[in-house]
DNA sequence: CGAATAACCGAACAGTGTTAGGTTAACTCA
DNA sequence: TGAGTTAACCTAACACTGTTCGGTTATTCG
């Protein structure tokens, strides 16, 4: 095939169905040229439009981080620092696959970065030090990638005798799986307004 | 060559040569060629010992986790709750290469497994139910695998000028990765003595 | 109308985890 | 001691991976 009448891939289009595979199939189910399969062209054709794989992971990852909110900052820091985690964590199960990336290097992405200045800014105008709004934010994203890992009550076997006998106090553990993510959302919560309570 | 006089492999030798490759190069720098490459083999002589890449992780992942201590619940729950916390926390950023491996699937492996059977009586026989010790073990784990991702001060970029004039309230962000290492503890500290007095 | 550019393709490269089948040393047992 | 089995390694290959190079053709601009 040659040079299409109208062309079949753009940024966009690469960024959503590559989200989508990576949704369906996990971060590794992800290859250029499963990707490229599904967008009808060849694995090469991709890098006219993604400079690389990483690159596009990177790009996904923004356009997911576009959706924390910080504005409840404008009403206290407290309610800030709420509001900030849920979305946060919201964006992250709704695409729980892509979060061991995300978690890599959180630091160095735009999406990010305004963010957490907003953030920061805020503690600090609150009457924190600088060093002590650099903890309490970096302690919120503990609590937020630590629960949107989610491999905790949704990691576990719906096989009872993975448990029964060798674990005696986790005899009910298989039962995890059912209420995953109940648990998760409820001991996200927990945790949150503890450490905010905490402060 | 064929077989030696002594042999040259054993899952033990396999194990820490490949959690040295993993502390010097990543996770990604561990490919089955360059560790059969360092133990003086063949990559296909590994399979005569290790199973899979996956599972020699497994293995690998489980020798650290020995090092959890939960004997702190003997004193009471918040003391056990602390102590593991705190030892598993020093476990993982012993070895942050592995860290995304292990948030993968903790749920799984007996050496976790047998942890949280201590952690999840430990808090029922104090009084909380088991739905709440469910909750609780769950939030301590946000913590420290949130924290063991590490990626947040060592994250930073330490060039000023990928901060100064965009991120206002991030202009000392270039100095983050030179006390990482403290902050990281601290921050580790601040959310979890947080969490533990907010419950 | 001619030239430049944009969009795609086929083929290749170096790397990955893993398997099959072969070779030889060391061990076991009569 | 000698035969047979097993264990430990090897080479070669398979099907993948991300990425690049050079080629082909449709669209667009001067």
């Amino acid at each position: 095939m040659p040079r299409p009448s109208t062309p079949l891939l753009s940024p966009d289009r690469i960024r959503s169905v590559a989200l989508a595979i990576i949704d369906r199939d996990g971060l590794d189910g992800l290859s250029m040229r499963k990707l490229a399969a599904e967008l009808g062209v060849q694995a090469a054709s991709l890098y006219g439009h993604v400079r690389t794989k990483d690159q596009l992971l990177n790009d996904v990852a923004s356009s997911i981080l576009s959706s924390v909110d910080v504005s409840g900052f404008d009403v206290d820091w407290r309610e800030g620092l709420l509001r900030c985690a849920r979305s946060y964590r919201a964006a992250l199960s709704s695409h729980p696959n892509i979060v061991p990336f995300l978690a890599y290097g959180p630091a160095r992405r735009d999406e990010s970065l305004k963010r957490l200045d907003v953030v920061h800014g805020s503690l600090v105008d609150a009457g924190w030090s600088r060093r002590e709004a650099t903890m309490i934010a970096a302690g919120l994203m503990y609590i937020v990638f630590g629960s949107a890992l989610s491999s905790f009550s949704s990691g576990f076997s719906a096989d009872p005798a993975d448990y029964s006998g060798r674990y005696p106090h986790l005899d009910r553990a298989h039962l995890l799986p059912g209420v995953a993510r109940e648990l998760d959302r409820d001991s996200f919560e927990l945790a949150l307004a503890a450490f905010v309570r905490g402060l």
